[in-house]
DNA sequence: ATTTGACCCTGCATGC
DNA sequence: TGCATGCAGGGTCAAA
C-alpha cells in the first residue's frame, strides 16, 4: 500500500489529532509484526506526550517525551515510590509495510480484524494500526534517529534539492541493472515504490528495462523531474488507494484515477492508444508502453 | 561489488 | 462449492 505519498498523507491526516496528546493507554493485540513489538513498548509509551510528526522515506517518526516533566531529564516526584517507570524521551519509528495503515478512532470503537495496536490519548481519541500482512513494524528509538541503521544509509528525499538528474546519472554509471529497480533502490532515492517508479518512467518516456548505466544525463534530468511531479501530484490527491489504503482520517486516496500505467497492462496507453505491456523487473510487475518509452 | 532470489504474512482474483 | 495457484503498495538478508 504505502509509498511516500501515502505515508505523507497519513502523517498530515493524523498529525492534528495526535500532536500534543498524552498517551494514557497502549493496547497491543498482535505484537508479531515484521519486527516484533518490543517487550517494554507499553511501559515506555504510557505517560508520554507526542511532539511534531515527521517522515523520512516511508518511515513515520513520532517523537515522544515524558508528559509530566517540564525540565529535560527531570523525574516525576512519586514515580520511584510508586514503582512506576518514568517514560524517557525517544522516537517511534513506524513503517506501514505493504498493507499497513494508521487512522484516528474514538474510544469505544470496536477493533476490526488485523487492528493490531492502539495508542489511546488523554482526549478519548486513539491511533489505530491496521496491517493484514504484518509486513510493517513499529520500534522505539532512544538515541538519534539518523543514527539508526535503518535510516543511516538512506538516499535523499525525492522532493529535496539533493535529488536531481545529476545524482541519478552519477550513481548509475557502470550499473547494468534495469533503470526501474535502480530508481527503487533506497540508497539512490527514497520513497519511490513500484507504483510511482512505473508512473515516473512513463512520464519521462524511458523504457523501464533499459540498463541504468546506459541512460544520458539529459534523460535522467527528465526522470528526476517526473519523479517529483508524480509524487507531488499524488500527495495532493491524498495518495493512491488500490485496495484499502485510507488516510489518517479514513479517506481513500484519489490518485488511482490518474495512473497511466501501473495496474493497466493489456489496456490502452492514454497517450498513443497502444496496448500496455507487462514485464517483471527485480521480481516486481512493471507495466509500460513500448511505443512511448525507449 | 553488484545483482538475484527467498522470505516475512494474509487476502483476493482466477482457473480448474 | 471447494481447492490450488499466483500475485499484491516493502525491505532485509544470504548467496551467486
Amino acid at each position: 500500500m504505502p509509498e511516500l505519498p501515502e505515508v505523507e498523507t497519513t502523517r498530515r491526516g493524523i498529525a492534528p489529532h495526535v500532536e500534543g496528546r498524552e498517551i494514557v493507554e497502549v493496547i497491543v493485540r498482535q505484537g508479531r509484526l515484521r519486527v516484533p513489538v518490543p517487550d517494554d513498548f507499553v511501559d515506555r509509551l504510557v505517560g508520554s506526550r507526542i511532539g511534531p510528526l515527521a517522515r523520512r522515506a516511508k518511515y513515520l517518526l513520532i517523537p515522544l517525551r515524558p508528559a509530566e516533566t517540564d525540565t529535560p531529564g527531570g523525574r516525576r516526584e512519586d514515580a520511584g515510590a510508586a514503582g512506576v517507570e518514568v517514560p524517557s524521551s525517544g522516537t517511534l519509528l513506524w513503517h506501514l509495510g505493504m498493507s499497513g495503515s494508521l487512522r484516528i478512532a474514538r474510544l469505544g470503537e470496536l477493533p476490526k480484524k488485523h487492528d493490531h495496536i492502539d495508542l489511546v490519548f488523554d482526549d478519548g481519541g486513539l491511533l489505530r494500526y491496521h496491517d493484514p500482512r504484518r509486513f510493517g513494524f513499529v520500534d522505539w528509538l532512544a538515541g538519534g534517529v539518523e543514527q539508526d541503521p535503518r535510516l543511516a544509509r538512506l538516499g535523499p528525499e525525492p522532493l529535496s534539492d539533493p535529488f536531481d538528474g545529476e545524482r541519478l546519472y552519477r550513481l548509475s554509471r557502470g550499473r547494468r541493472m534495469a533503470v526501474k529497480p535502480f530508481l527503487m533502490d533506497n540508497e539512490v532515492v527514497v520513497g519511490v515504490g513500484n507504483i510511482y517508479a512505473a508512473e515516473a518512467l512513463f512520464l519521462a518516456g524511458i523504457d523501464p528495462r533499459r540498463a541504468a548505466g546506459r541512460i544520458s544525463l539529459e534523460r535522467y534530468e527528465r526522470l528526476a523531474a517526473a519523479v517529483r511531479e508524480v509524487l507531488a501530484a499524488a500527495i495532493t490527491q491524498g495518495g493512491t488507494t488500490l485496495r484499502d489504503f485510507v488516510s489518517g482520517t479514513g479517506e481513500p486516496g484519489y490518485f488511482k484515477q490518474r495512473l497511466n500505467v501501473y495496474g493497466r497492462h493489456g489496456q490502452a496507453c492514454r497517450r498513443c492508444g497502444g496496448e500496455l505491456r507487462l514485464v517483471t523487473l527485480g521480481q516486481r510487475a512493471s507495466v509500460f508502453c513500448i511505443e512511448c518509452q525507449h
